[in-house]
DNA sequence: AACAACAAGTTAAGCGTTTTGCCGAAGGTC
DNA sequence: GACCTTCGGCAAAACGCTTAACTTGTTGTT
């Protein structure tokens, strides 16, 4: 292995200048310099980012802490953990995953001096986590929002989600909306739906009608039951609003197995997911795609701003998702 | 932070024999050994890892190089991903991501000296970071294999899963099976969809009808192009065995515009792909799951047995997909 | 001419472990 | 009693880098 200390010997300089050069911490003549790079690439040199890291105490490697995501993996997940990635390696630093289901394992983890910083994922709006991370000392970033609200966090903006939604289907004549939220224990978590739900309510508040709230697992078979529901005690509604992807193709198989048609008798919308899930289904799900790669980035960048003392980064950020039209959204009839 | 100096001097004994206690690397007398656990429990004391990495020269973190995923992410990836994830912290590593497109970047990180190994996924048959993981001397496995058989590799055993599809149609008593594979040039790649075809051919060869092979983008658009091109140019065609996880929905939905019924005038079949990808669709898809989360811990296993020289640890293998029944497979009309 | 200020390098002390070699005491063997 | 092992433990040298403090010239100021 070549050290840094073969690439001094070979410029006839200190490996303190070395590093100086490669770091662009100090000055260094700019003959020195020359001779020090080239010395690098006729060595072929690269720095050791352990050693590194020990004496400065700084890995650049950031944890990406997520519960355990082997079964209910859906595509947004994978947006953002590639997300990360990539924003993570745009700034130098590397990204680890990091299944953790247990506080315990967690601290141990935060405590191995491993990672510079975090990013907590499926925060829930109390979340024993997230005490254990801020009692680590590490500066991290939340996917998703505690009780807490000065946690630096990104979220989905799901009021504004929630409303443009509401908007598009009332621009076709909609006004009996119902919306179907996800039940699961280890889904969204009650932080979310409880947003969601709450945005859904003042968004329809001006219709009048009651609203209409259906909780069901996040599957194909949840979707059906979310149907059944819908056509045989929810008659009058025209219209749903789905924050549960899981459930999306079920409800329009639902729906359809029911006699009735999409988007005739209803028009769907699935909020916080992928154009590719819509495309997939038939008819093409009218979708508001999550921005997960932006959140991702965002919470990296946030992260790695604290890290590096950025002043006032903006660590607290809501994004919507953007409305892809698709076939499931038709005029009231 | 507490180090190994403070449990030492706590337990009143050298670092040297902390350390040995930790790693269980030399026989220490039981109440010495029992002072210094206690000093530890008491300090809450966790061993630096990344200190632990430059003495030890290992880190104990494997990296998993993937092409970009951000675009075309699918469901088996993540499921990959997760699998390698909890595959290494089962066994006490970390792994990293490396989004990698350029051969130099990707030895300029194994240079880095961060990681001891490496999996290296979406392999094709000539593959020039194969090379350069060869080059770099890190241990590593493939996921899928390239022209080099002995190089370690797991991948989807596609002649048994092609078999098996075949088998399965045939004892609903079809013969004539399209297969409609991959064309993107970013896809599982050639050495993928050479294996496929041939395992193909071997397996409709008893059946004596010509072989019919379709490559379409891995897109809702191409699943829809594939349908066209098989009810125009191949209506004798009864079945067809997809191998191209964005197109599955795709076809369903053209071929119901094209006017016939899955299963009754075509049955349909997608290989290497999940059970939740199935239920999506309608109608309900006969899939072939592929073992993502199985082939990376054997991956991860593999590239872990080099690294701690457990002996003829088995770097080579094959596992099949496994039949999920839906609705779309019928007896032929 | 005296002194400060600065530029360009060097020296050496860490960073928190692992691991080799060494030492003294206790026990065994003849 | 002399000798050899084994056991339990310690001291100290790495591991490859960063960084504070220091040295030595050079330039500028008055």
């Amino acid at each position: 292995m070549v050290t840094m200390r073969d690439v001094a010997a070979r410029a006839n300089v200190s490996i303190a200048t070395v590093s100086f050069v490669l770091n662009g911490t100090k000055r260094v003549a700019p003959e020195t310099r020359a001779r020090i790079e080239a010395a690098i690439e006729e060595l072929n040199y690269r720095r050791n980012v352990v050693a590194r890291a020990l004496a400065s105490s700084r890995t650049r490697i950031l944890a990406l802490l997520h519960p355990d995501l082997e079964s209910r993996a859906n595509a947004t997940v994978i947006q953002f953990v590639m997300g990360a990635a990539h924003g993570a390696r745009e700034r130098g630093y590397d990204l680890v995953l990091w299944p953790v289901n247990d506080d315990e394992q967690m601290s141990h983890l935060l405590a191995g001096g491993l990672v510079d910083g975090a990013l907590l994922m499926e925060v829930q709006i109390r979340d024993s986590r997230v005490e254990r991370l801020v009692a680590s000392g590490i500066p991290f970033a939340l996917i998703g929002r505690t009780e807490n609200d000065d946690l630096p966090y990104v979220d989905i903006d799901f009021a504004a989600t929630i409303r443009e939604a509401v908007a598009h289907l009332r621009s076709y004549g909609h006004e009996r909306i119902a919306l179907i939220t996800d039940r699961a224990k280890d889904g969204p978590g009650p932080g979310r739906i409880m947003r969601v739900e709450s945005a859904y309510r003042d968004a329809i508040a001006p219709l009048g009608g009651p609203p209409v709230v259906i909780a069901v697992d996040s599957t194909s078979a949840g979707g059906r039951e979310a149907a059944r529901t819908l056509c045989e005690e929810h008659p009058g509604c025209t219209a749903a609003i789905l924050v549960n992807e899981g459930a999306s193709a079920g409800l329009a198989k639902g729906v359809r197995a029911a006699g009735r048609t999409v988007p005739g008798d209803l028009s769907i919308i699935s909020a916080s997911t992928t154009r590719e899930l819509g495309e997939m289904i038939e008819p093409e799900l009218t979708v508001m795609a999550a921005p997960a790669a932006e959140l991702a980035r965002l919470a990296v960048d946030a992260v790695i701003d604290q890290l590096e003392g950025v002043p006032d980064a903006p660590p607290r950020t809501l994004i919507p998702c953007t409305l892809v039209p698709g076939e499931s959204v038709g005029p009231v009839r």
